[in-house]
DNA sequence: TAGATTGTTAATCGATTAACAATC
DNA sequence: TAGATTGTTAATCGATTAACAATC
């Protein structure tokens, strides 16, 4: 594995999640194979660039076939890091951090919540969606104790480059960010964005008058 | 402005809400002007790609001088439609919806959350971050009536594209859907997804062992 | 075997970067 | 005017699409 370093790109990798919600739609509605075609005609792409997003990681098909769905599915779930095992914390505990820690998406696989942390002292103490909410002062040390993960961070913007100072080295391996702000880490840390504002934003020009008119 | 018609590519297009948010903090932070230069070293963006960027749009700076931020940021908001009024609903009011009915992205700007809907008895008639939650059964007429502009769907997957079939030509220009699967709607709605599970697994796959070892 | 469909190389298209003349 | 920085054209780079030989 050393020998080669293709370096898939962006592209291709934000793709993937897609790949899979749709696999495993196919997987329960029960198809067993799908060709790079039907597949393509499902999800708005090429059979071409479906062929080439799949050949960066590897052979997955089989020529005269097409792809095995439950295989293929579960090739991709792997290539996500899905088959791995994560322990999650959610720091801020207002109505997106609620949202969060109640989330299907965060239930399954292998992604486990462990706790919640607010500065307010109404909150600390209580439990959201099964989670105990603990204060922000403990952060650090929870995070390095209990070798957490991944981050998400639901905090106001004000506070949020702040706490992931904090946390940046302790452990952790990503910050999920809910705040609109582009954080600052160092390369051992990923981060990625949802940013509710930025595609609200999006929106609006696609239907504005302005749009419509240029 | 018939006669031109450049085609603006998505990839602009989704940077602009990025250039209005560093142009909204720049502001802020009283600063006059700025080169394509400065402006491309904090937000980790080439000088030339701003310009292009901008160009796409019109002429918004001056040579020898750069761009006037206050001038740019009403230039880029006035193209994001955000001078523009918008009646908006939240579809769903779980968590989600509850988190978003409070989101101050949704409270600014001329974007007016005017009510809620959900099919839970026990929420009906309720208000929450000051909104009406009603019944989904009044959904299309409500719609209809009080000329809603964008719908923030925010409901379990299964019912989804039933709820944006029975919506989608009433009137409404744009959906914002949280929920993780791809909508078929007319060519006259526009749809911007916020997919947290996507994000999440696009995290999982950057952090994986799978992505550090290959 | 013949038909189908992949894996992969080559061609095209689009987006980013570089360069520089225009001009404030 | 001289210096700075844009607007814009040209060059490069990367991603998508097309084509086809490999092979199940």
């Amino acid at each position: 594995m050393e020998t080669e370093k293709k370096r898939v790109s962006m592209a291709v990798i934000k793709r993937l999640p897609k790949y899979y919600r749709y696999l495993s739609d196919l997987e329960s509605r029960e198809n067993e194979k799908i060709s790079s075609q039907s597949l393509g005609n499902m999800m708005g792409l090429t059979a071409s660039q479906i062929r080439q997003d799949l050949n960066a990681f590897g052979a997955y098909g089989q020529q005269g076939y097409g792809y095995n769905v439950s295989e293929l599915k579960e090739a991709i779930g792997e290539i996500l890091g899905l088959s791995e095992e994560y322990n999650c914390v959610i720091i801020g505990a207002g109505n997106l951090g609620h949202a969060i820690a109640n989330y299907e998406g965060f239930r399954q696989k292998g992604i486990h919540v462990i706790a919640m942390f607010d500065n307010d002292d109404k909150k600390i103490g209580r439990k959201i969606g099964g989670h105990p909410v603990m204060g922000i002062e403990v952060l650090e040390d929870f995070i390095a104790e209990k070798a957490v993960d991944i981050c998400v961070l639901a905090i106001p913007r004000e506070n949020a480059q702040e706490v992931v100072n904090r946390i940046v080295d302790k452990g952790i391996r990503g910050i999920l960010n809910f705040v609109p702000y582009d954080l600052h880490v160092p390369d051992n840390v990923k981060v990625e964005d949802v940013n509710i504002t930025d595609s609200l934003f999006t929106l609006t020009h696609l239907i504005s008058d302005y749009n419509q008119s240029h």
